[in-house]
DNA sequence: GATGAATGAGTGTTCATTCAT
DNA sequence: TATGAATGAACACTCATTCAT
């Protein structure tokens, strides 16, 4: 492919962006040099610098393109199946990806400190929630959940439930026991926990 | 105080340990500096080596002194009150110390990648949920909360929820919010969601 | 010279051993500092250890470089003359190096602690007594000199007696005083000094 | 004994001395602390500072400790017996007191960058110098070597020889081989080396 | 577009020395 | 006299970033 075809500086930034998630993951977004990540693409430092403006343009790149990839996922998971398989499917999905939990935690950490950051991080929560909402929504039509409970808080609830998923998996509990604590939990949700 | 007594020491310590913790959560671990640190007490960067080996001595003693903190807040509130209102509680202490949430947030992503720090971390978690599942069997025996759903399990899930809360603070949802959301969803939690 | 070429890494390598090795002979290892060594080259401190790991290698690095010379130095020099004329004339080399005497006792005092440093040393002074050794033989065929000595101890104690004398150089003596010295054992030897 | 008689400090002084020759010598001036002393002694850093102005200072008082020592061997050794066995006897002693050569060599070092310490070094070099070309012309008199032959600067060739084969030992040559050497190169002096 | 070389700014850590007790 | 605490001045080493080629 010729090298001066926009297509061809598109590539080459995803393929930067994709070797950056990796060793950000891996040792951390201070740890990681840029080095590191020119070494793993076989690329000299000074290269990445002709498609990102400096180390943290680079990062918010990661950021953007993992909401995206995300989201994504999100929204082509949320079809049908009951609220509990639709709840597990979608914490399978984020067993699936956790290898990339740290790299979020740090984000949640930076953006406790970075207005703007976080501003990034509660829109993606967000957007999240509203999907999650929606499916409630239309399981409460369909007759399959009661009416009276707020879909809404309900659904950044959830949002928050599957974050404290996440950072089970982080602290490196097994995926088998965050299932069964998920698993768990949720049923007790279906039934109330009240005495009735 | 003269500085020749052993208790001299100990205030001294902790007086670092404080002044660390400020400037972790204001700065992030990397980008707090030992000056940083030294300066906020109005002491020179060397006399914080007469106390701790290196910065990430004294990092592991802000964990621990944290976790304590924690541990003896969670005791000492699990008390009298209704289910709900326990709850409620719990998040009221939460949010009050809400200003380390990007230091803890950090330490999860350092344990990512960390198996020793991830192992202090599970064993905290564990003891928290482990004194709220105590809690929950004390209620079932007093019949306020059905007997028929598993309280080991629960707790833990409890406990991820309240993380997710954290997470919400951290990226700047604004205390009221979280309240609600919180409320919300318990209640819902209380009232079972599915159809009966 | 373009920055690209090979060469330029080897000239550029050259380069600092050389400031180096006048900064640690003016200061000694401790007191000499990178920044020092950068100094006297005109460029950041930074730009050395792009070329050496660490001040010890950059130091290793000098040592070789002092041994290859001093090893090209004897193996040029032992050449025609008479045995009391050789002596001189490699006394004469010595003294127009004496500069980096300092350096050279420095590492003797090293090797005294460190068995790596001391073995590499060892190393040099048997080449050096071996190259002697064999021009003694020479001399010894020729008939200038007697064949019931031991060649072999004669030229390690002649390593030995021109360490001494690098010894006088270090603590000021005068070359001249060092000359007239040396000549002067040098002739005993040739003479014998017991009374026959 | 009373802490106030001046004996008192003198017994001090001689122990923080003997304790720093051996710290010195195990780790070399600078990397030894004076921690390491202080702790050698089982007494406070602070404590060593009211006898001695500054590490420096302490370095000099270890240094002519040592050259008082040295030429008090000296002067007592160089008895009775014939050259050669005098000579070997003196070897002995550099032999048996080996374990400072690398401070010596770093004295020596220092000594090359430092004129007072360099004049330092020539008195003690002179005046051992001196105690061997007394010895010299005693042997003479009494018939046992060649009247012939300039013992001053035959003294002082001497005393470069011990130096050379200090700096075997320094280097960790086997004391059996610096031994063998030593009686070689002696063994030809006597002899002459020159065909007759 | 890509790179090897260069750098400036920074940071954790050490240690001889001082001082209040 | 002795010491625990404190400090100032260094220094090796790192790394994001720039630039000449």
């Amino acid at each position: 492919m010729p090298r001066v075809v926009p297509e061809y500086k598109e590539k080459a930034k995803d393929q930067i962006v994709k070797a950056a998630h990796e060793v950000f993951s891996e040792k951390g977004y201070h740890d990681a040099t840029m080095d590191d990540i020119a070494e793993r693409i076989g690329v000299s430092k000074a290269a990445l610098y002709q498609y990102f403006e400096s180390k943290e343009d680079l990062y918010r790149a990661i950021l953007i393109s993992s909401y995206h990839n995300m989201t994504y996922m999100i929204s082509s998971k949320l079809t049908g199946g009951s609220f509990a398989e639709c709840c597990q499917e979608f914490l399978e999905n984020l067993i699936k990806h956790s290898s990339g939990v740290g790299l979020g935690f740090e984000v949640i950490s930076e953006a406790s400190r970075n207005p703007a950051l976080a501003k990034v991080s509660r829109d993606y929560y967000r957007e999240t929630a509203e999907a999650i909402e929606e499916c409630l929504e239309e399981w409460k039509k369909r007759g399959s959940l009661r009416k009276d409970f707020d879909a809404h808080l309900f659904a950044k609830g959830l949002v928050a439930l599957y974050d404290g998923m996440m950072v089970h998996l982080a602290i490196g509990t097994e995926a088998s026991e965050v299932r069964k604590v998920f698993a768990g939990f949720i049923e007790a949700v279906e039934q109330g926990i009240l005495r009735q």
